[in-house]
DNA sequence: CGGCCGATCAGCT
DNA sequence: GCTGATCGGCCGA
């Protein structure tokens, strides 16, 4: 049961919750050759909708990139950034309310070879998904997957408990990238599990 | 180690 | 024409 693939319902809630609930869950990806690469989810950053200056959302933005965020919760959420990397997102909320998820990093599980042919530039297996750029070039996560149902879909889904995990440590700090955005930047919305090694950026002690 | 910079495109001014 | 929910190469300390 706790090792079940996700249903619909447990993807709905909050941004928050959510981004807390993934964290040491396991993202898969079937690839149509049949092999399975996978990861456990180890950072996750929310992004509150209308409201928050750093969402695509922000202000009720509505464009052809962003249409999946206003998707039922489940959805994937897969955008272009910075005209070259992808980064995956998980739609949470109600419908049309465009509140997201953002997976940040991943820890390797399955498929590790192929993670490294399709990122050949990572020397080490801590770089292989420590970023959602990076984590989508592992798991061959492009557009052609926006939109997909994570509660349906045969390519792309998350199982396990969701989390964090008791034997771990959740650390909130500031989201990655969003200084633009005023008070929103400061906010503690990023989550990671502090004794990972495949997380993107650590707090300096 | 840290900082700068280019790649490359969707969306906004 | 500028900027961004990024990454990796190159530089100097």
């Amino acid at each position: 049961m706790s090792r079940g693939r996700w249903t619909k319902e447990q993807f709905q809630g909050d941004a928050q919750s959510l981004a807390k609930a993934l964290l040491g869950t396991q993202l898969v990806r079937m690839l149509d050759d049949g092999s399975q690469i996978s990861g456990t989810i180890v950072e996750t950053e929310a992004y509150l909708g209308v409201m928050d200056r750093a969402a695509h959302a922000f202000g009720g933005r509505r464009t052809q990139r962003n249409e999946t965020m206003y998707a039922a919760a489940g959805t994937a959420y897969v955008y272009l950034i910075y005209g070259m990397y992808n980064c995956f997102n998980v739609v949470c909320g109600e419908p049309d309310e465009p509140t997201a998820v953002l997976v940040r990093a991943l820890a390797p599980i399955e498929g590790i070879q192929r993670m490294r042919e399709a990122r050949s530039k990572a020397k080490r297996e801590r770089d292989l998904c420590s970023g959602p750029g990076k984590l989508c070039q592992a798991l061959f996560i492009d557009r052609s997957l926006d939109g997909e149902d994570l509660a349906s879909s045969d390519r792309l889904f998350i199982k396990g408990e969701p989390g964090p995990p008791k034997d771990s440590t959740l650390i909130c700090a500031p989201r990655i990238g969003v200084d633009y955005a005023g008070a929103w930047a400061d906010k503690p919305l990023r989550y990671y599990l502090e004794e990972s090694e495949h997380v993107s950026k650590k707090l300096r002690s």
